[in-house]
DNA sequence: CAATCAGTTCAGTGATTGCTGAACATTCCA
DNA sequence: TGGAATGTTCAGCAATCACTGAACTGATTG
């Protein structure tokens, strides 16, 4: 499912460890044995999930290594990079339709529609979003 | 903007064309021409846009070329696919809570996030989308 | 200080991908 | 029926990508 979503299988392998693993915390020792990976695929692995935003380094006191867990929240995390995506979208249609706006109306239709898609997604994501973090706080009070 | 979404980079450039080509609709043999690919290519990427639901294939009477043009509310169509992408992976939670259904409620947590979020966005995508569908009606009205 | 351990970087590999161009298939018209 | 025009399929190439394993860095401990 990560490589549909244009990213590494081994990041996928990753986090789908991390999602069951016990503890919640693992090294990078620990993902390269369970995995069967080297430690050079770990570690550019778990840097690209934590830039990502869907995982963390949790560095225990105490201890030299490094451990990862799943970020909590995670997952708005995936949905701001989509955000920023629709973003590039409205803007791309926003140049379109300057350089086009001499021509008929009609001809601008196209970019017209793509340009107010994106900009009518910009509005409502944020506010799903919101409505997301509601209600999960409604799920803990039960 | 298409490789990003991990398209090929021709189908991006054949949906840019089409976005502002006159008149809309296009043969292959213009796309081609004008955007200096093979034939080949235009063939799959146009099969590829079309199974997307991006474009539409527009069979002229008495013209036996087959002309493509931008399918109207093509963007919709895009998020259809988001949907399905957000139910595989509400599946799959679920697939995974019922695989560690015995184990403490602590450890199911990372699971139930999971979950919970895909769930709820999958209730939430179709009435953005219907609210996209008459905010554009609206738009059309003015 | 040396020795050890955790982590990063990077050259090298095997596999995959995007695209071309040529061969082939299909349709239409003379 | 031939032949021209249009579209599809596919072998092959170049470029890219994911991953490994080894060399390296840097921190900690005896």
């Amino acid at each position: 499912m990560f490589e549909l979503m244009g990213l590494p299988r081994m990041a996928g392998r990753i986090f789908g460890w991390l999602l069951i693993s016990q503890p919640s915390h693992q090294s990078s020792g620990e993902l390269a044995e369970v995995l069967q990976a080297s430690k050079g695929s770990i570690s550019s692995m778990t840097r690209l999930l934590i830039q990502i935003g869907l995982i963390e380094r949790l560095p225990l006191p105490g201890d030299r290594r490094d451990f990862f867990q799943i970020k909590p929240h995670a997952w708005s995390q995936l949905h701001e990079q989509q955000l920023a995506r629709i973003t590039a979208f409205r803007k791309l249609s926003e140049r379109g339709l300057d350089l086009v706006k001499t021509q008929s109306p009609q001809s601008q239709q196209r970019l017209r529609e793509m340009h107010d898609y994106h900009a009518f997604w910009e509005k409502e994501l944020p506010q799903v979003n919101q409505r997301w973090i509601e209600h999960q706080k409604e799920r803990v009070r039960e």
